[in-house]
DNA sequence: AAATGAGGCAACCGCTATCGG
DNA sequence: GCCGATAGCGGTTGCCTCATT
């Protein structure tokens, strides 16, 4: 339903949006994007709203590279559950689906790479980044085997996991122990924010009023690394 | 110093699940 | 029980940066 005259805006987020974005946030909390995306005046679409605050502006986001207890973590969830994202970013606080996934698609396909130039260095037909960012580089280990290509044995993701997994000596992290040890993101409820939603008329003054800029600690968001 | 390629990351798209009326 | 709205998830794409030639 959009009956727009406007277009939605798209592409990169620029600073005004995301300290508008931060306002509205902490005023309606992480619950009606639409809506938020709307009251807020920002010309995004709420999906949109919602995923640059998950995967950049959520303040206990970590940044930055993997830690070594990461990388392991990652390798070892994601045999377990492959490529259940969301599910693995869970158990790593801090880290989103998004960066998990970013993460293992280019850390695994060099790997992959590596393995296949280390074997068979003479194999030139490797596949571009393009082929198999298709449909089989992330792919959860359903074709497990040794594929023949053209004569050429190729390792399928399965092995290569395998493989990587018991090289790197894994965590030994279980399903059950993770989804314990490791909630999810603190965040603020809808609930929790319910409150505040009985301040929106004096709290939207003051977040359309403009607040100081500085008040948002933007700085922790747009912190350079 | 310039051109090219690869890697990394942010954002978008489409689909599915869940919830409320 | 049905339908529409909303939220969440996974896959894919495009752009930017850095390294190499």
């Amino acid at each position: 339903m959009a009956p727009k005259t406007e277009e939605m805006r798209k592409g990169p987020w620029t600073e005004q949006e995301d300290s508008l974005l931060v306002r509205f946030v902490r005023l309606f909390g992480e619950r009606r994007w639409d809506c938020l995306a709307k009251v807020s005046g920002l010309n995004r679409t709420g999906k949109s709203c919602r995923l640059r605050w998950v995967n950049y502006l959520h303040p206990d986001l970590r940044h930055g590279r993997m830690t070594p207890e990461e990388e392991h973590l990652v390798l070892d969830l994601h045999a377990k559950w492959g490529n259940r994202w969301s599910r693995i970013a869970r158990c790593l606080p801090g880290r989103t689906d998004n960066e998990i996934k970013n993460y293992w698609r280019t850390h695994m396909r060099r790997k992959a790479q590596e393995r296949k130039t280390s074997a068979y260095p003479s194999s030139s037909s490797s596949s571009s980044s393009s082929s198999s960012s298709s449909s089989s580089s992330c792919s959860p280990p359903a074709a497990a085997g040794v594929v023949q290509s053209e004569g050429v044995k190729v390792y399928s993701m399965d092995e290569i996991w395998d493989e990587i997994a018991a090289a790197d000596s894994v965590t030994g992290l279980t399903a059950e122990e993770c989804g314990v040890a490791c909630p999810p993101l603190p965040c603020p409820k809808w609930e929790d924010c319910s409150e505040s939603l009985w301040k929106v008329d004096d709290e939207f003054k003051m977040a359309t009023g403009l607040l100081p800029v500085d008040d948002l600690m933007l700085s922790d968001f747009h912190h350079s690394d």
